[in-house]
DNA sequence: GGTGGGATTAGCT
DNA sequence: GCTAATCCCACCA
């Protein structure tokens, strides 16, 4: 089943919890791509300086304003591109860390000319290369396909670790990244 | 109209 | 560990 819009609409940090598990699909016209979602953070507003959204709504990062259950996705560092997932709360998102390879691997190794499948996904810009995703999918429902997210069933809380976000300059001390403990596709740093 | 930094990555040392 | 690649956009003037 495909997650319904109501999935996205709880507490920002609920969503990033109960996304771990989930399954995130894009069909494309070379074949369908899936991965599990193993890694996300949560990005909060007004309060969170590392959020895009901290300085309110512009034109780079009004999809976070936007319905839930759409993406958002930005370009950064003059050539990456990194998924987010815009929850209920005005301002907030979910931004997918990395994936487990689950369909379509063979697709993903050409998509980003590497063969090793423990790092095919374990980046937010190598998720998006791995499944042929770019600006274009900006501001997408995910409730429809091609991409979408399908439901998996629930982890158990002992199951998922948490930590502080990686690679940004505020906001550091705010543990509000989550990912499955003792799997081998989280991005380890 | 100019400028600086950025939710990164691969490849080299 | 260090760094180049590379560009959009917010911000200030």
């Amino acid at each position: 089943m495909i997650l319904p819009q109501d999935f996205y609409k709880e507490d920002t940090k609920i969503v990033a919890h109960h996304l771990l598990g989930k399954l995130l699909v894009h069909e494309t016209s070379q074949g369908t791509l899936a991965g599990k979602i193993v890694e996300t953070e949560a990005y909060l507003y007004p309060n969170d300086p590392a959020s895009h959204s901290f300085r309110g709504m512009t034109k780079r990062n009004e999809a976070m304003f936007g319905p839930a259950g759409h993406t958002y996705i930005y370009f950064t560092y003059g050539m990456h591109h990194c998924l987010n997932i815009v929850t209920g709360a005005k301002g907030e998102a979910v931004l997918i860390r990395a994936l487990e390879p689950m369909i379509g691997v063979e697709l993903m190794k050409q998509n980003r000319r590497m063969t090793k499948i423990k790092t095919l996904c374990n980046g937010p810009s190598k998720l998006m290369q791995s499944l042929v995703l770019d600006k274009s999918h900006n501001q997408v429902d995910l409730t429809k396909v091609p991409l979408y997210i399908m439901d998996q069933p629930s982890l158990d809380e002992s199951q998922i670790g948490t930590s502080f976000r990686i690679g940004i300059s505020k906001g550091k001390d705010l543990p509000l990244r989550y990912f499955i403990r003792d799997n081998d596709f989280v991005s380890v740093r």
